[in-house]
RNA sequence: GCCGCGUUGGUCAAGGGGUUAAGACGCCUCCCUUUCACGGAGGAAUCACGGGUUCGAAUCCCGUACGUGGUACCA
């Protein structure tokens, strides 16, 4: 590659940011980091009408939270700014003028009802959904069908009006997709897209082309919900300022859900977010669930997106950023959408959840375990629990569970899980075994067990029989590491206390 | 409807003319553990369909079906 690497994710602020939006950033960045290149993210809020308050920041919070920060974007700087469109609305204009000077757009002047009306006139059986294309434009108000003189006129009086593209008829349109390879439309078949707006600001499609130019974007990443206007983009690239300097386009797979395109809907529906983080609309309040909320890593959470639509062709699924980088290869990336399966996706975290470095893990766990009322004076003791337990843990918020009780005494108890086994001497014992306990000088996980053998022993029960009812009286349930080692750290007075506390219980 | 893109177990997928068609998630059985996990050993389950081309097709070609995206002064 000649020049240097320049990608971009160019997301519009209109919402939460959704698991394929995070992807389309990780491999423009994965793409990026492994030449030596910049990440650009562009804000692309041309739609007055659609804009949200916060949803720019909110994007950029995922993306950190991602560790997946840009080189260059409205908030961190760069040298090819403004990066929001909204703010570079005077750059588009003269190149959608000289579009028209040179034949290639025109000034249309229908209204809204206009077009709503031709779209009804048009509409047959074999043309579900008429389009303002080559045979329909001749019928409509523009430049093109009305004089230079009208044109000129209405242009004065400040009547409302677009630009569009003029759509050559029966041209292929074809270029080499990263992903798809060769792919060819026929331009009759595209419709006369509007390329500025009544209000003067760009559509996407002049947006992009004109950015992507100026901002010197070398590879385009995007869904592949854009391949069907990719001749629209071809064609301005040609028009304005050559096939040769167009960035080479990446149409990547779809996101699918459990049946059909994946929706917030669908994480609603079926339990699982869809959103990177936590988001609430601030127009209805709506909210939606995010990954990191809802207990996720951030190193989980790129990786089996990473793994959804692309593979490294090794066996190897477990990935760090680096790794990633190191790997990744546009020519891996699949071509075909794939399936979200939320049981994977629990599974990657798991496994992320054993690799990071176990203070890592503390540090944060211990706000979920603070926030679930647990109160922690020392990281050392959370540190060795965490370590303890975290292989029992697939979510951060399973910590609760799983090490709230070395910090809380259980309030209710699985009663049923022993009372089975609950025979007359098991009282006594454990009457017997708190007395034994409070000899034990030494408190460490090999004395506690030796007293609780040497008693069952001798009242000639099996320890088996013993550990279950142990387990419950300490933590509440059936779950949890060795018995022993959580007497150990719950430490020699909480745990007499908690048998004594948990007996009546047992024995009502 | 029209146009584009796609189709290997339930899901993610390797393989791209000759393989017993990898591996992972999930599921099932067993071992370990008298909790739950982790770990270990097994198991069930797949090339959408129909035609070609070829000695030979999951792999190449053509149809069909299905899925998916687009068909806005939204991105």
């Amino acid at each position: 590659m000649l020049n240097k690497v320049r990608v971009r994710f160019a997301p519009s602020p209109t919402g939460g940011l959704h698991l394929g939006g995070v992807r389309t950033v990780l491999y423009n960045y994965l793409f990026a980091k492994k030449h030596g290149g910049d990440f650009i993210v562009r804000i692309e809020d041309t739609d007055q009408s659609r804009f949200v308050p916060g949803a720019e920041q909110y994007i950029f919070d995922c993306l950190k939270w991602c560790n997946l920060e840009p080189d260059e974007s409205p908030v961190h700087g760069g040298n090819y700014g403004p990066y929001r469109q909204s703010e570079r609305k005077a750059i588009y204009l003269p190149y959608a003028e000289k579009l028209i000077e040179e034949g290639f757009a025109y000034y249309a002047f229908d209204t809204p009802e206009e077009l709503e009306q031709m779209r009804i006139d048009e509409k047959t059986a074999e043309n579900l959904s008429p389009q303002y294309d080559n045979s329909i434009r001749r019928k409509m108000k523009n430049s093109l069908t009305l004089s230079a003189e009208k044109t000129r006129q209405l242009l004065n009086a400040g009547t409302a009006h677009v630009i569009r593209i003029k759509m050559p008829e029966h041209e292929t349109i074809s270029f080499t997709d990263l992903v798809h390879g060769e792919v060819s439309f026929d331009s009759s078949l595209v419709d006369d897209k509007v390329l500025i707006k009544a209000d003067g600001m760009p559509t996407y499609h002049m947006a992009v082309v004109v950015d992507d130019y100026l901002m010197q974007i070398t590879h385009a990443f995007r869904g592949e919900e854009w391949l069907s206007s990719a001749p629209v983009h071809i064609l301005l690239w040609k028009y304005l300022f050559g096939l040769n300097s167009m960035p080479q386009w990446a149409h990547l797979p779809l996101i699918l859900g459990p049946n059909g395109k994946l929706s917030k809907r669908d994480g609603a529906k079926f339990g699982f977010p869809v959103y990177a983080m936590n988001w609430t609309d601030p127009r209805n309040n709506e909210f939606t669930e995010g990954f990191k909320e809802k207990g996720f890593l951030p190193e989980a959470f790129i990786n089996l997106l990473a793994m959804l639509g692309w593979n490294s062709g090794s066996e190897q699924e477990i990935f760090s950023l680096e790794e990633m980088i190191d790997a990744f290869s546009i020519d891996r990336i699949h071509k075909s959408g794939a399936r979200f399966d939320y049981e994977k996706a629990t599974w990657f975290n798991q496994e992320w959840i054993r690799k990071i470095p176990v203070a890592q893990l503390t540090t944060t766990v211990k706000p979920l375990l603070e926030a679930a009322g647990c109160t922690i004076t020392d990281d050392n003791r959370l540190t060795s629990i965490v370590q303890l337990v975290k292989d029992r843990c697939s979510l951060l918020p399973d910590f609760e569970k799983q090490a709230g009780y070395f910090y809380l005494s259980p309030v209710k108890w699985e009663r049923e899980a022993v009372l089975p086994k609950w025979t007359s001497e098991k009282p006594e014992f454990f009457e017997q075994f708190c007395k034994n306990l409070a000899t034990i000088g030494n408190w460490n996980f090999i004395e506690i067990e030796t007293v609780f053998k040497n008693l069952s022993t001798e009242m000639n029960i099996k320890p088996g029989e013993l550990q279950l009812p142990l387990r419950v009286m300490l933590v509440g349930g059936k779950y949890g590491p060795a018995v022993f080692d959580i007497a150990y750290w719950i430490g020699k007075e909480e745990t007499i206390a908690r048998i004594q506390k948990a007996l009546p219980i047992f024995k009502a």
